[in-house]
DNA sequence: TCGGCACTTGACTATTCAGTCAACGAATGT
DNA sequence: ACATTCGTTGACTGAATAGTCAAGTGCCGA
């Protein structure tokens, strides 16, 4: 029905996507396969298991935005440009999706890892992963404000996870609250946290 | 089997239990069952569905842990004392679930709330009520310390909002990760979100 | 003593689930 | 022309799922 080299992309787009407004639980193989149109034969002839399709989907899927996390990341902006940058991205990402189903879905990497992380260790292990590059970014972006006297902490490594950790319950927040304005705090929440000196726009 | 007050009891616990250490849709009504010594019969009997249960197990739970918060957020406390002593309510209960299933099992109301945000209403909204009472607790707090100027923050709702949001990311960071030592960082969190002038113990 | 009521029992249904399989197609290289 | 390889097809399995039901049991009030 689709080409060869489409057919493992589609699960693999079509399962994120769901898993990410669903649930993992919820999202059963059969749908994720009709939703895509592919067979469940086909299904099996790329994925051992629906856990290994999760783990593989959500990896890919971080593949794809990294270019855009590098542009927003890039020590080109200056450093605390790149966190606003990064709020904005945030907020557009969960913008789109709420637009598609209505629904604020919250950080797809954190929703997969809560629900699943005393049950697959694979699935722990890749969320785990993700956090950490995303707090790489976040990291480094700190590391250059300090050195720009741009923030007042000292603890950059400390700052950086504090600074994660405050997003993802923001966007577990708004996802329960259903209420995509309350990311608004996000711009204020991440500079309060690093102590930024002056407030940018 | 039971005595018949101790049969609707036993499950709505089990149910509480078990989610909160796995996922809801991971749990399954016979599973419910089987641990609580329960006929799946008597399980309808007192439930319409499972999501009923759910809804009511977690109500429960909230009204058997109310006078523990009571005493933590009492009047009689220091005002930034009262958030201590949350930190360590907080810690405790994770370590005594940690220790029982081996696993930092999170913020039983988040996790379920973040899993069937999207799917489940009733649900959705219970978690939201739920996340809103603590909120107040906390508010509360930082409203006595504002007048006896003991935190730099102004405006307590905001604060308050912004305080629950990081400990639930702090706690779903800890599930991701699987440790406990992560939720040192409880206190020092807390007292500099809300701006406190001195960092008692 | 009896009738009703709250609860129990466990077998039952119908559906859905993850995962399997053997047969089939279509390129590709030789 | 042929074999091999990669992918497809869709019917199939067996287990698990949420939820039902009719027949019980035991208690309590009249």
């Amino acid at each position: 029905m689709a080409k060869p080299p489409d057919t493992r992309e589609k699960l693999l787009q079509v399962a994120f996507d769901l898993i990410w407004n669903q649930s993992y639980g919820s999202v059963s193989v059969d749908q994720i396969c009709e939703r895509a149109h592919v067979n469940k034969g086909s299904f099996y002839h790329f994925f051992d298991s629906k856990s290994e399709l999760a783990v593989e989907a959500y990896e890919v899927n971080w593949r794809e935005k990294q270019p855009e996390l590098d542009r927003v990341f890039s020590p080109q902006n200056p450093p605390l440009e790149r966190l606003l940058l990064w709020c904005q991205y945030v907020r557009d990402r969960q913008r789109q999706k709420a637009e598609k189903y209505g629904r604020v879905c919250g950080c797809p990497y954190a929703s997969l890892g809560t629900e699943l992380a005393t049950q697959d260790e694979k699935i722990r292990a890749k969320s785990q992963e993700i956090m950490g590059r995303t707090i790489r970014y976040i990291e480094s972006a700190l590391r250059d404000a300090a050195r720009e006297r741009l923030i007042s902490l000292k603890n950059t490594a400390a700052g950086a996870k504090r600074i994660y950790t405050a997003v993802l319950g923001l966007l577990l927040y708004a996802k329960v609250h259903n209420d995509l304005s309350l990311l608004d705090e996000l711009e204020s929440v991440i500079m309060d946290t690093a102590g930024a000196k002056t407030l940018a726009v």
